[in-house]
DNA sequence: CGATTTTGACCTGCGC
DNA sequence: GCGCAGGTCAAAATCG
């Protein structure tokens, strides 16, 4: 893991750390050629715990900032969509990385094969990896394995220190926070409505890959097919294991943004099912992700997004509107679902989440992990009860969290979580957080708590589904798909069967 | 009531 | 043109 206090030698390295926070136009593509880890893929994927590979990678920063650039869409809100995550830049191993025949590789490298599992190079779909860099080397230390590198990862931070580092080389090994590398794909998934090229690669945590207008596809494979000529962005993470996860059923990640479903398929050569989600912040928003298991590895989650948010980054509020769907746990009624769709019925319902779900979800993982709170986007009188308790709720934990490893100032009381600076630092924590605070109802602060949480509980442990990501349960899919050749009519079929 | 999920039907793209 | 498969629509069910 990764301490924040390491990220931010990388700032005082180069930049003002307020550029992390501010800056809006700082894509990051370019990802030299790593070698290529030939990690062994496992289907039961977990974190490493101490992975001993080292795993060089090189990172390329140039022409960050112009390629981000050339990426925009003209989208007028692309720059406030994700004015932190869309920042992320995680380099990806394996990309570039002489992709096989059977696979394509994204305008960006990145490789998904036919399988629909990132390959990068093993890096993603393995997941145990012998691993893969995170970061680049020169913001590595011994303070790597701290879970502010959930939180840098989650941020620009961590594109920032991306640029820094041009070709660093990192081993693997000492980057072990998972949830940062979640974290990071999420961060980017938030952000991968756009086209705008993140990447994000964790071979641990997860991976984003950026498809800018190319076609998902594998001449092996070719019934895998796509609508031409969309965006897509692809995301690798890891599925969570079944322990962490809810009774049931999948559990759609959270990417701060507010997705409803409005499709599921079954994919033929897949046991499991592709979730189709559209953005439900705002009417209109084309924005749409996919979500579904990776074929090669269960544990792992492909996450793809396509088209962009034509409107600004949701607030927590936003986030949390439109859904009135409690969690499932108080999905008792199932014995009210109709007797035809009762069976799917209590199975979806215990295996989705709404987006509300999600954030109430994240709030209480946090606060049950002592993690850093979800902060609220300014005063909200539309607020409701519960929720203004679980804020409080929050508060309270944040003061825990402030006593924790994580937090060593206390200037600023409204913020989460704060990095210790460096005692050389040139840049005071107090201008960090003052800037910070500029984005305090920033979803990036999911984000921090998301990780943290689940990067601060499951030390130790698999360190699966830091998020809460997803719960589609590998039984249910697999019986999914004794149906799933002939759309999902059967699928509701053999759903209805369960 | 307004939001969501579910799910069968329909549409679309692609290969043959 | 046909069939397959992926993607989307929209009505119904569900929930708070």
């Amino acid at each position: 893991m990764c301490s924040l206090y390491s990220l931010l030698r990388m700032e005082n390295y180069q930049g003002d750390l307020t550029d992390i926070v501010r800056a809006s136009a700082t894509g990051a593509y370019g990802v030299s050629e790593p070698p290529i880890s030939s990690s062994s893929s496992s289907s039961d994927w977990q974190f490493p715990s101490s992975s001993s590979s080292s795993y060089p990678i090189n990172f390329s920063s140039s022409s960050m900032e112009d390629q981000h650039r050339d990426n925009y869409f003209g989208d007028p809100f692309s720059h406030m969509r994700d004015p932190l995550l869309h920042e992320l830049y995680l380099p990806g191993t394996g990309f570039f990385s002489s992709p096989s025949s059977s696979e394509m590789i994204s305008s960006s490298g990145v490789v998904v094969d036919e399988t629909g599992s990132c390959t990068f190079g093993g890096a993603c779909a393995s997941g145990t990896g012998s691993g893969s860099g995170m970061l680049a080397q020169s913001i590595v230390d011994d303070d790597m394995k701290r879970p502010a590198a959930a939180v840098a990862a989650s941020s620009n931070i961590f594109s920032r220190m991306l640029q820094i580092s041009p070709s660093a080389k990192l081993p693997a090994s000492q980057c072990e926070s998972p949830a940062a590398a979640t974290a990071a794909a999420m961060a980017a998934a938030a952000a991968a409505s756009s086209p705008r090229a993140i990447n994000v690669n964790s071979s641990k945590g997860g991976c984003l890959v950026e498809n800018t207008g190319v076609q998902i596809s594998s001449p092996r494979n070719p019934g895998i097919k796509r609508r031409k000529s969309q965006a897509k962005q692809v995301v690798c993470i890891p599925a969570p294991a079944a322990p962490n996860s809810r009774p049931s059923g999948e559990v759609v990640p959270s990417d701060l943004w507010a997705w409803r479903k409005y499709g599921q398929k079954p994919i033929k050569g897949s046991p499991y099912p592709r979730g189709y989600y559209r953005c439900s912040s705002s009417k209109g928003c084309s924005a749409r992700k996919q979500v579904e298991r990776s074929r090669a590895d269960p544990n792992m989650l492909v996450i793809t997004y396509t088209s962009e948010h034509n409107h600004p980054w949701p607030t927590q509020r936003n986030a949390l509107a439109g859904s009135t769907r409690s969690q499932p746990s108080k999905n008792n009624a199932s014995s009210k679902s109709s007797p035809t769709t009762a069976g799917s019925h209590q199975l979806q319902k215990t295996s989705t989440t709404s987006p509300k779900e999600e954030q109430r979800d994240n709030i209480n993982e946090n606060n049950n992990n002592n993690a850093s709170p979800i902060v609220t986007a300014g005063s909200n009188s539309t607020t409701s009860a519960s929720i203004k308790e679980e804020i409080e709720d929050m508060e309270k934990q944040l003061e825990m969290v402030d006593d924790g490893e994580f937090s060593t100032d206390h200037h600023h009381q409204g913020f989460p979580y704060r990095p210790s600076m460096p005692p050389d630092s040139n840049h005071s924590d107090q201008d960090f957080f003052a800037d910070l605070g500029e984005i305090e109802a920033d979803p990036l602060n999911l984000l921090f708590s998301q990780a943290f949480g689940a990067d601060h509980e499951q030390k130790g442990s698999k360190g699966l589904d830091p998020f809460n990501l997803f719960d589609w349960s590998a039984d249910n899919n697999n019986k999914n798909n004794n149906n799933n050749n002939s759309s999902n009519s059967a699928f509701g079929e053999a759903k209805r069967g369960l």
